[in-house]
RNA sequence: GGGUCUAUAGCUCAGUCGGCUAGAGCGUCUGGUUUACACCCAGAAGGUCGUAGGUUCGAGUCCUACUGGACCCACCA
């Protein structure tokens, strides 16, 4: 025999990985459907190592495409690399910092270099773990971010938005880390709540009439303050509406002004307007023209435009210095504690200083209404289906989108500033140069990079090289976009709306949206907690196969679930069974053994036949609605209930090789999707087809033998009952007694060896335990105190029947009921009825016929 | 503050157009060396489907409110 006995999937998967690459199986081919479907990875972090999370998306995108490459569509699976742009700078910049080095010590293009060659060594690694994880894409198509299709269609677009006007240029607030010196999109920003006070000052009125309370986080914007802001609406600060009050703290005049965001509840209903370091005092500035006074610089520091005393003092040392000079000055009227949330940095936790700063930002809302019709359009649909209705709220909120990045690894900008004229920009895409000689003039290049989602938002086109590839017009839009909900908006969002722009196509047409993988407990898993699981580890210990597939088990779109080790082993257990049954069926079609068409024999043979139909169906049916849960669990249960414990424990004793080879081989075709690994294996050693099974034909078994199929539903029922019995009532050595059915006496044999009975004999008349679930007239010859104890049980069950039958019954009297419910509906509850009626029937006559035999022996 | 998801067996979850006697895996209990597999076989127990209303002939499924859990967005001076 040449399977050994526990699959080992060590011993096959990097063979079979080999195999696959090397028959160039992972290549979009026609294998019979003209159709063509195609995906594309989500690049993960070229210098990281694969996550839990990574084995969840590629395992699901896996399945999708085995499934379409199978039923013959030309199937591309385009695999990818994220330069990652933060990601990686946060993690270089650690590994400067251990070298006692900083960035400062270095030119931006020799940091570009530097983190080039870091992430060259990390990517292999990464590349290795998709291949251990059996992602079956296609390497030639590999894509990096940083390649330069990307760089250059990336330039393309920001061109084309400059002069579409839909770039531009602004000082805006940003959300700007001070310790890593960059500003965030809004959507990299965490809040978090915090404990503080809120603050409440004097502003003394310039005319000496009194003075204006306001209240404040933050006192130490107020060296910052250019104006005092009221609700138009609000009484009390009416009259004082136009006047000038006198910044304490600050040789400065500044207004009361009114405008309609004021919120006359909160605090005193006076707000200290800080345009410079606050995102809505920078809108009230700008309705009223107020002028911008930054007080805090990109290092957090105080600038000189504020008083001589606090200047390069941190925000925090500031704060502690105005409140005591408040104090003295006897502005201060109170303070209260107050909690309040507070941005901070996704990455190093800092708290988020909101600055003003010169950047590029695009326009969102013609992109994102274009978008919103698509989806409204159903242009595109969501699995599951509110993750549609959640990014269409996004975006009829969105607001523009910075771009700009004050890192080195990146793509840089590609825009020149005229060293004379700040206002002067011009593209320009050879970025290689810092300085360009035109005109006369000399242009700097904007030393800032794109945020990555500048680029990776346009991946669904650049990847299948838009626009002229035959890859672009064969495989555009993407068939699914398969990812996480954490990116729905920073990433899915954008592939809409850029797609849109560019191509004036849907990137793609389903997207599928994945949940986290969360710890064995619920938490989510993250390095500092140490709950975190590697992919690695799991495939060492389970195989590959029982990786993926204790991933997808019980997993549904979009839901964040629990990571379970008794789900892995399951489906390594689930691996080895289907080994096994490999291994029973390879003994009964030894070597030389020829597949030929199957011709069923027995009734076993047809109902085998037709739960391969129906459940192949079922796995189809499942496969398409991205519903991987219920399919796994179809192909589980065809593969060890019907086919294990039924047909192949049959086949013991009644052999048709040609079904039972039949059977094997759809089966492995069913579970390749889910477990590649173990059923190529088995494929390639049993070595019946010429072909490798991952190109293998999809099973479509049309011939129907419902109906023949019925016969062996009687036996597995007078089976089940007989073992029922003996092990409810701890039966031994009995027999079987029947008369009067060429059912029984047909299948004799067949059910003495499946329940284990001495034997099974017809005879003219007799008495025992009669069988009562099953329709039959046979009886077991049993000991009348097992009867006694069976007796108890037969009566609580016919009592069930009982009840069950009086609600069937009350449901046909009901006349609403016949009149509204569908004719189906009612037929069904008719034919229920009866049936019951006959159940309830046989088991009063053996509760009768117990009661007299126990009788007769008192 | 706005929004989404979620509550079903001891645990983790299925249950798609409302039409069952509500399912699966794990765990538990009982019994098993049956010519693939103890990573196994046979059998069983275990549920007022979060609570309270409503719609309907009929609700785990639809509606409303409440309670618990998770998450997202916006952000309060």
């Amino acid at each position: 025999m040449s399977l050994p006995k526990i699959y080992e999937p060590h011993a096959y998967e990097s063979d079979v990985y080999q195999a696959w690459e090397k028959s160039e199986a992972f290549l979009p081919k026609n294998r019979g459907d003209h159709r063509a479907f195609s995906l594309v990875m989500p690049p993960p972090n070229a210098n990281g190592n694969l996550h839990i999370g990574h084995a969840l998306t590629n395992a699901i995108q896996d399945v999708m495409v085995r499934f379409e490459r199978m039923r013959g569509k030309a199937s591309l699976y385009l695999p990818g690399a994220d330069h990652a742009g933060f990601e990686t700078w946060v993690v270089y910049e650690k590994q400067l910092t251990a070298q006692g080095k900083t960035r400062f010590d270095f030119s931006r293009s020799e940091l570009y270099s530097q983190v080039w060659n870091f992430v060259e060594q990390n990517k292999e690694d990464m590349l290795a773990q998709l291949r251990e994880l059996g992602a079956s894409c296609d390497w030639s198509r590999f894509t990096y971010t940083l390649d330069e299709k990307v760089v250059a269609t990336a330039y393309e677009t920001f061109n084309k938005m400059w002069k579409d006007e839909l770039i531009y240029r602004g000082e805006r607030i940003v959300n700007y880390c001070t310790n890593h010196g960059t500003s965030f999109s809004d959507i990299e920003v965490v809040y978090k709540s915090d404990k503080s006070k809120l603050w409440y000052i004097d502003y003394p009125l310039s005319d000496g009439s009194g003075s204006i309370q306001v209240a404040t986080t933050r006192p130490e914007t107020m060296l910052g303050d250019t104006a005092v802001a009221v609700h138009p609406k609000d009484e009390r600060y009416k009259k004082l509406v136009g006047k000038m009050v006198r910044l304490p703290l600050c040789d400065r005049e500044i207004p009361i002004i009114e405008d309609e965001a004021i919120d006359p509840e909160f605090g005193t209903g006076a707000v200290k307007v800080t345009p410079a370091h606050d995102p809505n005092d920078y809108d009230i500035a700008s309705r009223h023209n107020l002028e911008f006074v930054r007080i805090i610089d990109f290092e957090g520091k105080i600038t000189d435009l504020a008083p001589k005393r606090f200047q390069g003092q941190s925000v925090e040392e500031a704060r502690e210095h105005v409140v005591t000079a408040l104090k003295k000055e006897g502005a201060l009227a109170k303070e209260e504690d107050y909690e309040h949330s507070v941005g901070h940095c996704y990455k190093c936790d800092s708290v988020i200083e909101p600055l003003l700063k010169d950047q590029w930002f695009v326009k969102m809302a013609p992109l994102a209404k274009k978008a919103i019709e698509a989806i409204k359009n159903k242009d595109i649909s969501f699995f599951p289906k509110s993750k549609g209705s959640q990014l269409l709220r996004y975006l009829e909120n969105i607001r523009d989108w910075n771009i700009s990045r004050q890192i080195a690894w990146g793509i840089p900008i590609p825009a020149y500033q005229n060293a004379d004229d700040p206002n002067d920009w011009i593209f320009n895409s050879d970025v290689g140069q810092e300085t360009l000689e035109i005109d006369g003039k000399t242009y700097k290049r904007d030393p800032d990079v794109f945020d990555t989602w500048f680029s990776s938002g346009q991946w669904p086109f650049v990847t299948l090289g838009y626009p002229k590839s035959s890859d672009y017009k064969h495989f555009y839009p993407l068939s699914v976009m398969e990812t996480g909900g954490e990116i729905l908006f920073q990433w899915v969002g954008r592939m809409i709306m850029l797609g849109l722009y560019i191509t004036k196509n849907v990137p793609f047409k389903d997207v599928y949206i994945h949940g986290y993988v969360l710890d064995e407990h619920g938490a989510k898993m993250s390095k500092s907690k140490g709950n975190v699981i590697a992919p690695k580890e799991i495939i060492k210990e389970y195989g590959s196969d029982a990786l993926r597939m204790g991933l997808i088990a019980g997993r549904s779109a979009g839901l964040n679930q629990g990571f379970s080790t008794a789900k892995i082993v399951g489906a390594r257990n689930f691996c080895n069974k289907l080994w096994n049954a490999a291994r029973f069926v390879e003994s009964q079609c030894p070597e030389g053994y020829k597949l030929s068409k199957p011709h069923p024999k027995t009734m076993v043979d047809y109902w085998m036949l037709e739960q391969l139909r129906v459940k192949a169906q079922t796995i189809t049916q499942k496969l398409e609605n991205y519903q991987f849960t219920e399919a796994y669990e179809t192909i589980y249960h065809l593969l060890w209930d019907d086919f294990a414990d039924w047909y192949i424990e049959v086949s013991k004793h009644q052999l048709n090789k040609d079904v039972l080879a039949f059977g094997l081989i759809n089966i492995l075709k069913l579970a390749h999707p889910f477990a590649p690994f173990v059923t190529e294996s088995i494929w390639r050693t049993l070595a019946w087809e010429k072909d490798m099974l991952i190109i293998n034909g999809w099973p479509q078994l049309k011939y129907s033998y419902e109906k023949e199929s019925k016969d062996f539903s009687r036996i597995q029922d007078v089976v089940s009952e007989i073992r029922y019995l003996r092990s409810q009532l701890h039966l031994t050595e009995n027999n079987l007694y029947y008369k009067d059915s060429p059912f029984i006496k047909a299948n004799a044999d067949l059910i003495v060896a499946l329940t284990g009975l001495l034997g099974c004999h017809e005879v003219s008349s007799g008495h025992g335990l009669h069988l009562t679930r099953a329709n039959v007239d046979a009886w077991i010859d049993v000991e009348e105190n097992a009867m006694r104890d069976y007796l108890i049980k037969l009566l609580e069950e016919r009592d069930a029947h009982m009840e069950e039958l009086k609600i069937l019954e009350t449901r046909l009297e009901n006349k609403s009921y016949l009149k509204s419910a569908p004719h189906h509906i009612v037929e069904e509850t008719r034919t229920k009825l009866a049936e019951k009626k006959n159940l309830i029937e046989r088991f009063k006559d053996e509760v009768d016929f117990i009661e007299i035999s126990l009788k007769r022996y008192l």
